[in-house]
Formats: structure tokens, C-alpha cells, sequence
DNA sequence: CCTAAATTCGTTCAAATCGTTCATTTTTAA
DNA sequence: TTAAAAATGAACGATTTGAACGAATTTAGG
């Protein structure tokens, strides 16, 4: 919950020595702020992102307000996605975040976390669903909660640059499903694009304004469900066609099956996150150079 | 109009106490004005040249819940909803946050944050969109933003006690707004509920489920679209017919027109969400008693 | 205009944090 | 292996902070 932490309090949670944290500060090793008095207060963020970067864990995640951690940090994303899935149909948004959290803070990357607990603990709700044993309403739920942490961990992700590249996209007509879109914008705003998404059920029609008036660098279209095949194929590829060349078109989801991929142009097909973000790495690299 | 602020709502906004910050007043680390009658009054401007210039780094004002908008007063709550609708067009998110954690700072309650903001903000949204103003992409991406603000909101929200009493709620089959539903949540829980958002687009039968397994004192249904009215007729006159003696309903939304209203029964209907609090603040008062 | 409720004032005081120094432990390099 | 360098943790008086209190001021309504 808190915003701002003294360097006692850090030291108590990761169990070092008050002094060690005053130096890191000045050291600049914690970017930290000062009150007026000079008192040093350390934000949230910075204090997540050190501890990424260092080799130091949360021993006392209360000390700090945080959600209470079960023991360590969690280095076995395995068995993430199970308890995730577990969390989210019984509705512990603490015990969500707590999960997530944890594995952020064990250095895996955002784009992992999507596919391998998120996307993966959404597999299994969908089995359990299936077998009888979890209701709908379980679900959506559950597709509320982690909208909500994704937004928290869109706030640990610093905010880019204004010169950053720019990246857009979403859900089309049709399309209800508006997390992994979402989440495409999540791991992007973490590898320095400046994406926005422009969320789900979008008309064609705006899409091309939208890329008009932008021209981002790279566009991701997410396509979970499609109303009519036929409409979808042309109206896809009149938008191809026109923004194509200087574009990098980059689409998913589970509709988007081999009969339709063969008929659409795009420059890359995506099975899950962590190929949008490989591709979005090549793309920014090339450009550079 | 300069825009004033006291010495709380200061402390409030950067996180520490009021005491250091009148304190820091009378050292004149922060230039004030005084009242006639000798109360502090501190001028925006010239917090934000306080909090630039205080010790050694560069504050972070978005980090800081800084207020950078105008003030308070309700005259100002009007031009607050137009630049919202402003930020919220242009994908503004700094702006977007800013304004409305400057709101909530000047201690507007969360419901009249949502009614004259937020709704206001997309009412206004909507009309620029019909003039040709705005495109369809425009008020997406402003959804996307609203969302994320009110999950902020939420966050800022103490989480209820475990014996509050329980509120459940979401939008119907075919409704694709969540928004509504999500602030509701939001105020409810600002009212000390235990409230919980099933989302959008849930089935009747999801509804009938989650009712009779959580049993909750109240239940909301925001309507904004209907696909087949005399299909959605029957099924929320069932799931009343169940529930309706042991659970207030509360419903609401743009679909739910006088037609409609006649034809189903419910504990109240809201126009707005203040209503939506004031009838749950009634109804808590009343349990109590 | 007046009253009542809410807010802010000024003050005091205990607790926390500051910067600094120094002995000890850990790491690095010869 | 040994010596130098770097990082750590503990201690100190001086300073800053946050919480409390009755009194004064502001605000909201009739």
C-alpha cells in the first residue's frame, strides 16, 4: 500500500544493516527522493527495481506493507500457474499479487510471467470450467483481478521515453477479450516502446485512423474471436495493404487458425508474449543500426 | 483564480505529515499566504517550485500523487470532467491520473469523482464523436486509461474488514461495459463493502451461481446493452423470483429504459453511482439497527 | 446573520532519522 | 597465501519527524 519507505524500514524487510541502505541511497545504487529535512524516503518502484537487480530478497514482506510472502521468493515458475489459477477462482486478489509479485522480484521477466502463469493459470480455469468443477462467473472474475494486477505491474515499468519507438494495437470487432492485448502493451512498455493499446471490439475503420494519425512503428492486432471469416480476411487485408510496407503487422490468438493465416499478410504470426517480444527486440535493433 | 491549498491536503498529496508541513511553512521552505485569521495557505505554483528545488533530486510528481490541476470547489468539478475528456482523448495517462487523484486529494468523495468525472468525461467524449470530432479509436484508448485510473483509485481504497458485509455485481450476457461496474466496486468498497465485480458479459445462469454460493447483501446489475430484451426479461425475472426477498438489486444503465423498468422488479434503480451509494449506505445503516 | 460542526492553529514531546566515525567482515588482486 | 580495497554493521549526538492537545478559525446550513 505504501508509497514511500524509510531506509529502517528496508533494512528490516531485507535484513541488512540501516547504514547499508543509506549508503546504496547515496550511492545512487536506490534512486531515492528527501524530504525537506532531508530524510530520505524510498519509492516503491526504485525499491522493486533494486531489488531485481541485486541479489537481496523480501524476508519480511509486512514490515513493508506488501503482501506476505509464503516463505522465499518464489525461483520455480511451475507451480506458479496452479496456484495462480487457484487464486484467481477464489477470488484472493492479495494472494495474486503476492504470487506475481514474487516471481517479478526473482528476476523473471514480465513476458514469462504472461505466458507461463497468466496465460498458462487462464489454461486451467478453462479445463477445470470444462470438467465441471469451477463456474463462469469464477472465471470472469478471476479475468477482473488480473486485469488488476497487470495494471500494478504496469506501474513498476518505467515510463518510456518520448522519443521511444511507437507501438499500437488491439482486439478487433468482435473481439471480447481484451487481457492479452493488455498485456502485449505491458511487456512492450517494459522492453522501451511506447505502446498503447487501444483495447477490444475496435472497427476496422478506427484502426486505420488510429495508425494514420499515429504511424507507430509496429501494430499487434489480438483475434480471439471472429464474427464473420470472410469480412475479417478483407477488411485485415485492405489494412495490410495499405500500412503494410511501413508497419510491422504483428498478430495472434487463438482464431487466427492456419486457413485464415494463410489468407492475411503479416510480418510475424505470435504464438504467446514472449514471441511479440522477441520480435518487437529484433525490430528495435534493427532499426538502430 | 490562484489555487490554494492547506496544509493537509498538502501533506496528504506528498505523503508526509501535516505537522512538517507547517513546519516547513513557517521556515519558508514553502512560500504561504496567510489568511485573515492566521491560517496557512499554500499556493500551487509554488509547491510544485517547493518540491522541485527541495534537497537533491528531481520529485517524481506523478509518484508523488502531486496535485497539478486546479483546485476544488464544485464550480471547478465541471471544467475537471471536459479536461478529462481532453486527457483522456489525447492518451494522456500522467494528465489523466493528475487530475483525478487532485480531485480525490481536495477530498471529492469517490461516487461524486465517477458521476461528474468520469461519466461526465465520456458523456462529453460521446458528443465529440458524433460531431466528427473524435474517432472511435480515441474513445477506446480512453477506456483503457479510465480503467487503469480507477484501479488506482482502488488501491487507494482501505480494503474492508473480513465481516463487511458482501456486495456482488456486474454487467449481463451481451453487455460489453465494464466500466460502470468496476466504479461501483470501487464505491462500495470506499462504503466499507465487501464488494466484488463479476465483470461483463456473464450469463444468467453464472449469476444465479455466484448469488448462491456467496450470498451476498446486495447485488448490482449495470445494463447498457441488451441483445434480446424479452430473452433478458425472463431471465433476471427468475433469478429475482429467487433471490429477490433476500437480496437488495440494484440495477441500472442506459438499457434499462421505462419499458423495461415496468416489466421486472428490483430493490432501486439508479440513475447514477451516488445513487447506487446512498442506497448502500441505507441499506447498511438499516442492518446495523 | 447566526450557530454548530469541522478544520486548522500553535505548542509540546517522544520516536525516528540524520551524518559521521570506526571496528569488523568480505571481496579483490598481487 | 597474503595484503590491499571495499563493503558492512554498530554507535553517537544533533536534527527532523509525527502525533497529540486545547484554542482559534473556517465552513456549511438554517
Amino acid at each position: 500500500m505504501p508509497q514511500f519507505f524509510t531506509p529502517k524500514q528496508v533494512s528490516r524487510a531485507i535484513q541488512v544493516s540501516e547504514s547499508s541502505v543509506k549508503r546504496w541511497c547515496d550511492k545512487d545504487i536506490i534512486p531515492t527522493q528527501y524530504t525537506a529535512g532531508g530524510h530520505r524516503r524510498i519509492v516503491l518502484s526504485e525499491l522493486i527495481e533494486f531489488l531485481r537487480c541485486s541479489k537481496h530478497e523480501i524476508v519480511r514482506p509486512e514490515v513493508l506493507g506488501l503482501p506476505a510472502t509464503s516463505g522465499q521468493s518464489i525461483r520455480v515458475i511451475d507451480r506458479s500457474a496452479e496456484q495462480l489459477a487457484e487464486a484467481l477462482l477464489q477470488g484472493d486478489e492479495e494472494q495474486c499479487r503476492r504470487i506475481v509479485l514474487d516471481l517479478y522480484l526473482a528476476e523473471h521477466s514480465i513476458s514469462t510471467i504472461c505466458d507461463l502463469v497468466f496465460v498458462k493459470a487462464f489454461s486451467v480455469i478453462g479445463n477445470r470450467w470444462q470438467c465441471g468443477d469451477a463456474e463462469v462467473y469464477q472465471e470472469r472474475r478471476g479475468c477482473e483481478l488480473a486485469m488488476r494486477v497487470i495494471h500494478e505491474l504496469h506501474k513498476l515499468v518505467p515510463i518510456p521515453k518520448e522519443d521511444a519507438p511507437v507501438a499500437l494495437g488491439g482486439a478487433a470487432e468482435g473481439d471480447l477479450y481484451n487481457m492479452a492485448t493488455t498485456m502485449i502493451e505491458l511487456v512492450l512498455r517494459d522492453n522501451h516502446w511506447n505502446a498503447v493499446s487501444l483495447g477490444y471490439n475496435l472497427p476496422f475503420h478506427t484502426i486505420e485512423a488510429a495508425l494514420k494519425q499515429k504511424s507507430p512503428k509496429l501494430f499487434w492486432l489480438s483475434v480471439n474471436h471472429i464474427a464473420n471469416e470472410s469480412d475479417f480476411i478483407q477488411s485485415y487485408n485492405q489494412l495490410y495493404s495499405q500500412f503494410g510496407n511501413s508497419i510491422a503487422f504483428v498478430v495472434g490468438g487463438r482464431a487466427l487458425h492456419e486457413d485464415i493465416r494463410k489468407q492475411i499478410q503479416y510480418a510475424t504470426y505470435c504464438d504467446n508474449i514472449r514471441h511479440v517480444e522477441s520480435f518487437a527486440q529484433t525490430l528495435m535493433s534493427a532499426a538502430k543500426t
